[in-house]
DNA sequence: CGGTCTGTTGAAGGATTTCAACACTCGTGG
DNA sequence: CCACGAGTGTTGAAATCCTTCAACAGACCG
């Protein structure tokens, strides 16, 4: 596997590892609408879910295929991509461990409105929409955890609604980098490094242009001493300059 | 009072009048989350409501403001309008009697994101936030109902990223002239008539472009006999041709 | 070491914004 | 009751940002 690796970035690869129980119940822990449990409540939680492994870039649902679960990501990274007749892709979210995905409200809306897939390796746990929506009903803390969790993704919607339609797309991108930054971001030696692999063309699909685009953007940014960056990986070298770019 | 009216609209006023009891009880019920409450669990409910008139264009609360209160559409239109620093307003929705707006889950974010503002002449019901989020806890179906709505909502404004970052204007204006119509459309004869008074600004804040744009393509919609429109009103004449435009 | 994927850069073309001037409508006040 | 003015809608032309097309350079993998 992966010996003469050149970017900073760690390696996310699996090799043929299994999720231990252990591992299992640590990693439920985490998720935030879990956290409230006691350790009996998450045991009784942990049997309903089931896990699995995804290679990076292996799709996990499809856009329009019915809703049966809902998953949690527990290694590794995911990307929603919501695919359109232009053949443009919109990268509507990167999911990081702990968060969820897969429509929680699977009542009337039955299909999928985006494709999941590993962005890189990854290991996602799943329970079915039957069991999480009585385990809302007997929960009400967690359905409240959900709900916000929700209104919260509801509210980086629109706000990112507010970006496309009034800024700029290099303030864009700079939007982009900063948020990437704070969620991923790593480090801090030469910068912070975003620990995922991203192309010019995942940037392209979360700022809505092209990649010819990004790229002359990023390459303004590398000249103002802004970022670093290489084939899959950027760092914020100046925060400060970047926000002033992403917020002037 | 208007008395020289020469919109085809319904005139929204509301004079002097004041929400009965029963008036209440009834716009309670007809709010999706409470739809399965008993009659005594709804006037238990009611009881913690209180009522409020605001006259078109008056605001109802202003971003950046501290959530207190969530708030239910009894009578005209509301609108939720995201101000920016770059002074292009953004109009993220217009809500309908039955719909409810500020944050549900006002944990942490304590501020609004929006600004809310009667649209028409419009009556409010309103209830603490602690209040709700009581109610939320001790009634599962409520919270569930809720958060079907804003996962449903989060839908939606991914659809709208969808339209800006891919749609040119004139199939955005196209895409959001049938949404008004499936939500406020009435009568059949003349076309559907888009019940809510509505400026070329309005729509301009909806579809991200500018009023002279909008303005370009409703006349060229109303060349193609697909729209009939005049000062602040709109109807749709023609919904095929109109799809055709935002779909082909 | 070659092929493929990724990133860069230039230049032309296009869609939309912006600036500007004008027309129309409504309702208020003379 | 009419006229005027503010708000609203329309249209043209120039300027601009971004996309698209094209060619190439560099990195990674087997």
């Amino acid at each position: 596997m992966a010996s003469r690796r050149t970017t900073p970035l760690k390696d996310y690869s699996l090799g043929t590892h299994h999720c231990s129980v252990e591992v299992r119940m640590e990693k439920l822990a985490m998720v935030p609408f879990f956290a409230n449990l006691s350790e009996k409540e998450l045991k009784k939680v942990n049997r309903k879910f089931s896990a699995h492994h995804f290679s990076a870039g292996e799709p996990i649902y499809y856009q329009n295929e019915k809703i049966t679960r809902l998953r949690v990501v527990v290694h590794g990274a995911v990307q929603l991509v919501r695919h359109t007749l232009e053949g443009k892709d919109i990268l509507l979210d990167m999911l990081q461990p702990g968060e969820y995905f897969g429509n929680p409200s699977a009542e009337r809306r039955q299909t999928h409105e985006e494709t999941a897939a590993a962005h890189t390796d990854a290991c996602i746990l799943s329970i079915s929409m039957i069991d999480f929506r009585s385990l809302l009903e007997n929960y009400s803390e967690v359905a409240l955890s959900v709900l916000d969790i929700t209104a919260d993704r509801l509210r980086k919607s629109r706000e990112h609604i507010r970006h496309l339609t009034t800024l700029p797309v290099k303030k864009r991108v700079a939007h982009i980098l900063k948020m990437l930054c704070d969620k991923f971001g790593e480090g801090s030696r030469n910068g912070r490094l975003i620990q995922i692999p991203l192309t010019r063309k995942n940037l392209a699909d979360m700022t809505g242009t092209s990649t010819e685009t990004v790229s002359r953007a990023i390459s303004d940014f590398q000249q103002q001493d802004i970022v670093e960056t290489g084939r899959r990986w950027i760092a914020i070298t100046d925060s400060r300059k970047l926000s002033e770019i992403a917020d002037g």
